[in-house]
DNA sequence: TGTACATCAGTGAACGCGCGTTCACTGATGTAC
DNA sequence: TGTACATCAGTGAACGCGCGTTCACTGATGTAC
């Protein structure tokens, strides 16, 4: 409970990630600085220092927290239904495009191209699990008659670009189509009629 | 044939536009900067003042010339099949995927949340006609039997979420499935069955 | 064809700003004894 | 429990840099006559 000491903010790493999160929630991934976090999290803009080498780490740690959310988001929607195959593909769609709404600069800084660090091997794990969750989920779907060149992973792929590219499309809305307050409805309407393994 | 004369470029604002295209192929949409073109296209940092009144109309009008690329990119190859409507809609992809890959910066550019001006009427139009073409080659396709809430629109979103979302997976891929290659193959391969009109 | 002149598209210097990073420092914390 | 001390996480000043924007200017272009 020692919060709010002179020196030693005891927290602070924490804290910078907090700041971050709001910031890009408010300006975009571009709108990130060592300084706004910094005084956003009360403290001098030296201090981030002690904690991140550099502007791409931090940028790094709010991906790496991003999948986490962003994978949390679709498991909470999974624990709602049962075990129908297409339910749970509805409702891991339902918590992805959840998390793409409500954390729309988190979601541009992850998937928007701004630069991360390579070989992360904590980002990569995070993205890892994030990507478990779609393969589990699009794992009772029955392979298509032909062949597939990329085998097992048609399925994944499938599902996963659907989601993907409809949350996409919801951010940066140009067709007018999307209408953000029932994007559960419009995936279920969107998704194709699929067999699944018996 | 006026090239190169002292003042007077004679081209200015064609020539930021193509040194902005270099700057966003080579360091994505945050390297973009009035200095840089101008040093780019050899004239002195004022002088895009007199063609753009800031950076944000520039980068606007990088989108803007980005959506005609884009549209183009669909057209180019849609000309090279048949009627059938299957492979229109594999050719209208092969054209959407090919334009992300060659053109990732631009791509990001448009579709990563990067600030743009709103109301431009001229992005607008260049997005409603890059649009027109994923209708075109959705409207051939059989209604599912499930009334949708979208009508109509539910064919047209699912190919366009398909689409664009395998575009952006291959773009930020972090899951090592996509081979940017055989980009075109992996597209029909998740292509889902697709019932057609008579 | 020639001249006067308005307009336009450049130049280059200057401005203030926010940025990341470095540095010597200092106060708080934790540990050895 | 008390003291000495190493370590750690902050401070605040300073740095150089690239940025957008403004400004008076000037040279080139185009037009009226």
């Amino acid at each position: 409970m020692k919060e709010k000491k002179a020196h030693h903010h005891g927290n602070l790493r924490a804290a910078l990630i907090e700041a971050g999160m709001e910031l890009l929630q408010s300006g975009g991934p571009a709108a990130l600085s060592i300084r706004k976090l910094a005084a956003k999290a009360g403290v001098s803009h030296a201090a981030p220092a002690h904690h991140f080498p550099n502007l791409k780490a931090l940028r790094t740690a709010l991906a790496i927290d991003g999948f986490k959310m962003f994978t949390q988001s679709m498991e909470d929607q999974l624990a709602k239904v049962d075990n129908d195959p297409r339910r749970r593909i509805l409702a891991a769609g339902r918590g992805y495009l959840y998390f793409a709404k409500e954390n729309a600069g988190l979601f541009n800084l992850i998937f928007g191209g701004t630069e991360l660090e390579t070989d992360n091997q904590e980002l990569e794990e995070a993205a890892e699990r994030a990507y478990g969750v779609l393969q589990m989920i699009a794992a009772p779907i029955e392979r298509g008659e032909k062949a597939s060149p990329n085998g097992n992973e048609s399925n994944e792929l499938m599902i996963w670009s659907l989601i993907h590219g409809l949350s996409g499309l919801m951010l940066t809305d140009k067709s007018g189509l999307i209408d953000a307050d029932h994007i559960d409805t419009i995936f279920e309407s969107i998704l194709p009629p699929l067999r699944f393994k018996t």
